[in-house]
DNA sequence: TGCAATACATAAGATTCCTATGTATATTTG
DNA sequence: CAAATATACATAGGAATCTTATGTATTGCA
C-alpha cells in the first residue's frame, strides 16, 4: 500500500532535506531506495518529482553536488550547505508544528513512541 | 503565523470531511471560521480552496446540500451522506497513517496529548 | 542475450491550492 | 447615517507540486 500522493505534496523537499542531514552525502536513485526502505514501501518517490527537487534545492543554495564515476556509470551526491542545514532545522520544526495542529483539528491518536 | 499553504495540499477535504463528521451540518463560511479558531489562525482556509472542494464533494455524492436563508442572505449547508462518513474514517485512517511514517521517517517527537 | 536494476534527466499533464475579483446582505463604528 | 467590516456565496487565472511517460546509458544477472 502506498499513501495516495496528494498528502506527500509539500513534504518532500523536507525528506530530502533531513535525509541529506542523516547521512551528508547522498545521490538521487540512493534517496529513492533509502525512503522506501525505511517506510517500507509506503512512500515512493518517483524520480520525475525528485530529480526537479535536487535542482531546485541546488539553485536555492541548500545543497552542493560533487560528481563521481562508478566506472562509466555517473553519480551526483548532494551534500546540505551551511543554510541547507539551517532550512532543514526551520522544515522540520514547521513539519512538526503542523503536524500537532492536524493531530488536533483531527482528533487523531498519535503512536507515542 | 500560518503555515506555509504547501503543507495543507491534500489535507483539506479530510478536514473538511471530518468538521461535518463532527458538526452533522456547517456552511462554507463557518468551515472557513472553525477552522481559524480551533487552529487558533495556525491554519486559514481560503474561499478560494473551500467552495471548489465543496462543490467536489458533493459531486462524489460525501455530502448533501441545503440551502437556508438568513434574512435574505443565502446559506448553504452541507451535511455528511453515508458514503461521505464511511469516506471520513478511510482518510482519518489515511491521515493519521501517513503521519506515523513521517514521523519516523523524520524522526520527530510526536506531543503526547 | 535479454531483462531488471542502476542512474541520470526532462516534458506534458493532473491536481490542488492561492490570489484576485465579483456580487450581495448585514452589522458595527465613528 | 455613512463607511468600513463582516458575512456568504462563487469563479477565473495562475502558481506550485507531483505523476506519468519518455529518453539515454551502464551494469548485473539468469
Amino acid at each position: 500500500m502506498t499513501y495516495s500522493s496528494e498528502l506527500i505534496k509539500g513534504t518532500l523537499k523536507t525528506i530530502v532535506l533531513k535525509l541529506l542531514s542523516d547521512h551528508k552525502k547522498m545521490y538521487g536513485y540512493e534517496i529513492t531506495q533509502k525512503v522506501k526502505e525505511l517506510t517500507l514501501d509506503k512512500i515512493q518517490i518517483t524520480e520525475g518529482a525528485l530529480y526537479p527537487t535536487l535542482h531546485a534545492l541546488e539553485e536555492e543554495g541548500l545543497v552542493t553536488t560533487e560528481t563521481e564515476y562508478i566506472g562509466k556509470r555517473v553519480r551526483k551526491y548532494y551534500s546540505l550547505s551551511p543554510a541547507g542545514k539551517v532550512k532543514t532545522k526551520e522544515k522540520l520544526k514547521e513539519f512538526s508544528g503542523f503536524m500537532d495542529t492536524m493531530v488536533f483539528l483531527l482528533g487523531i491518536k498519535p503512536k507515542t513512541a
